[in-house]
DNA sequence: TGCTGCCATCTTCCATACAAGAATGTTGAC
DNA sequence: GTCAACATTCTTGTATGGAAGATGGCAGCA
């Protein structure tokens, strides 16, 4: 099984650094690198990429309106133990707005994206057996690529930063991941999407983003020293 | 009829700058006290609150995610004029979010919810007449107070910065505001959560939140000089 | 042994200085 | 008069220094 992680991890230094951490670091807080409960501080981060405190700074004000960093001025910094009521708010969010993008999709069914879509499911199997962090992947472009279609990828910004606290769970139980499930889920409603189904096309997006709802008990379960209460 | 505002538009030394900031920036660039289209800079903002630049570039990387203002590196910085395309797109993403929201609600009508809502609208009725600045605080907090009814504060958050490119519109057109025709519907959403019929309810906020829809091309209409294309 | 008060250290927040690119105005040549 | 090249100025991005508060350890005392 392949689990690594194909991290674009380092600083582009013709960019700016501010956003580039905002994004590495986010990765490597979903991924359990930076863990949970951990303490981080400016100088520690600037000091291991090299950097000034300031872009430090500036991702982890982004990374602390995400709920994923807690900063507590003058104390500390601490990576957020993952917080199901969290984790459950951010998946109710995100299911009332691709709820409302897949019946745009439906509405006006469009044969082109229902091709694409289907050239997805076919990465999604190959990668379903053998490769979650692959999968992980090509799960965010399919749901990107539907909100893209209907012409709403102002929404995915939003969804982006609601994904990565149902991330965090995920990436717990990259193993148990039951990838193939969803590749099946995803067809259904390509199916629903084609034909023009609306209202079943939004109960299947709202059954398959409710995935999470079984599995995050478990998990949790499995790997209580990574979840806390809300802080 | 009473157009003055009662801003907290001073800064509170004890209280973190930056936050602060940036709220006082939002509601200025609303409401349209720094004109859509003009040049602002960090230097600038920063000697006219007799602060340093680092809050103020906190402040306006997050009004910069809001799109409520577009950062030019090595450029400038400028006040987006109104995007209707954005204020779409965010009025669509709401209306997903608070259709969920009055869901919930409907689902176990609450009577002291209720009870509250209901007080809530005798107030708007006040306000509706001659003081459309109060009308709107009381809009926003009617709004605020369906998301927190359905335990969904965090959702609210999202909302929150959705709003503002709708309020640049809304507080435009200040006198024509349609306040009392907000209200009775208001008070239709209330009497549907009441017996519990949840599509109706859904329906309602819906059709609702839709109302902008309407008022946008007659407000663009009327003040082209506000508004601009994606930039 | 246990408790209290002080001090060194560490943290974020704010202020200031420096760097580099872009825009603008001026100056010179043609 | 027109155009081009240069220098000045203005902008944001980054680095660094200082301030205030919170924490934790240690010494001193009962």
């Amino acid at each position: 099984m392949n689990l690594s992680v194909d991290p674009a991890w380092e600083l582009d230094h013709q960019e700016p650094i501010g956003p580039q951490l905002h994004r590495i670091l986010r990765e490597r807080i979903v991924r359990n690198d930076l863990a949970s409960g951990s303490k981080i501080s400016e100088p520690e981060i600037a000091k291991s990429y090299s950097i000034s405190r300031q872009p430090v700074r500036e991702a982890f004000i982004k990374l602390s309106e995400e709920g994923l960093i807690s900063i507590r001025p003058k104390r500390s910094t601490i990576v957020r133990k993952i917080d199901p009521v969290a984790v459950l708010d951010a998946r109710f969010v995100r299911e009332a707005i691709e709820a409302d993008i897949v019946k745009l999709l439906a509405e006006k069914s469009d044969p082109v994206v229902v091709k694409e879509l289907r050239a997805q499911i076919i990465e999604q199997r190959l990668a379903a057996d053998d490769n979650p962090n692959r999968f992980i992947q090509l799960d965010e472009r399919f749901h990107r690529t539907l909100a893209e279609a209907a012409d709403k990828a102002s929404a995915w910004k939003f969804v982006e930063g609601l994904k990565s606290q149902m991330d965090r769970v995920r990436f717990l139980s990259l193993s148990q991941f039951p990838a193939l499930k969803l590749v099946e889920q995803h067809s259904g409603i390509i199916d629903s999407i084609e034909v023009g189904d609306v209202s079943r096309t939004e109960a299947l997006i709202r059954s398959h983003l409710k995935e999470i709802l079984t599995e995050l008990p478990e998990i949790q379960a499995a790997n209580p020293e990574f979840f806390g209460q809300t802080q």
